[in-house]
DNA sequence: TGCTGATGGTTACAATTGAAACTATCCCCC
DNA sequence: GGGGGATAGTTTCAATTGTAACCATCAGCA
């Protein structure tokens, strides 16, 4: 029961795969405990949601966008933004109003309330990632740019055409 | 409506935060792709969830642990791993049996159903992982490593003290 | 005009997940 | 030896999420 296949050196199937060195999984528990940790900052102290976080710092960069365009800026499927927005607007944090020339499309805006906000969450965010990156020297931080920019492309790439997959 | 805190050079509130250039961020969407992609692959051909897949790997390597032996070893709850485990039962691709000596625990071990899955599956994620670090050099790699342990530890001291969330 | 297919967004329902309560066993110590 | 508290694991119920179906509008075109 072992594979000798030409892939890498002489070991049993299993052998290699220990979970604490596969990088899928430890890329999982980091994304986790920072996420995590984020979102119950958010929660305490502004009753936001991460997706509901998400969706207002598009918004303040980006107004006037579509739900559309905020799902592609913060990596959010439709109904996930659907939700997010209507309870922001249920907040009184985000104003909702119909596109004149195409009456589908929504506009969305940061109402004052919700850019107020905003203006208070966002330092709270970019502390908790200098505190992060305070861990990592400035090469450091730049290597770590380039390396998730590499790994996204490439986890798209084999997630698109599935190639991998095939036994 | 700015914050000109010392923190950093003039600019305004929100100005400096951009979500593609969020490391949190970045890190969440990066797993996100990673982890769906090869969960999606395990389903179709194993019929296994990632949870599934962790208890698996654990045992494999780590046989007669208990629940929360496992749970450690894989960053899960023990709900999750209870569901996780009762599942594999159900399969027959685990086998849970009292310990002699404590009662409350169970000793899980993989069933040879089991066993044959992970040395099936294994190569898989191994091949994967393999595909996805091949956008990066060997040293890369080295490094990626590193950057991932460093950032994790820091992230858990700041989960754990939550100093980084006084204002 | 009036189809047909695409697009923007919401709704409905099922599956997953998380948090708290619960059961059973054990360990310590009076 | 019999509480009282801790530990192992399961169950339960609510909240979150994902998928698919859905409604409305639009754009192209016969």
């Amino acid at each position: 029961m072992t594979t000798r296949i030409a892939n890498n050196r002489k070991r049993p199937a299993g052998e290699q795969l220990r979970l604490e060195h596969f990088v899928p999984y430890r890329l999982a528990v980091l994304s986790n405990v920072v996420s995590t940790s984020i979102a119950s900052a958010y929660e305490r102290e502004f009753g936001l949601t991460m997706p509901q976080w998400r969706v207002l710092a598009v918004l303040a960069r980006y107004p006037s966008s579509s739900a559309v365009e905020v799902g592609e800026r913060s990596a959010m499927d439709k109904v996930a933004v659907s939700r997010a927005v209507q309870s922001l607007v249920d907040a009184g944090r985000v104003v909702r109003t119909f596109d004149a020339g195409d009456r589908r499309r929504l506009v969305l805006n940061l109402s004052p309330a919700g850019r107020a906000v905003y203006t208070r969450v966002a330092p709270l965010a970019l502390r908790y990632e200098r505190q992060l990156l305070a861990a990592l020297s400035p090469a450091e931080r730049r290597t770590l740019d380039r390396l998730i920019e590499r790994l996204l492309d490439r986890a798209r790439a084999l997630a698109g055409n599935g190639t991998w997959k095939r036994r």
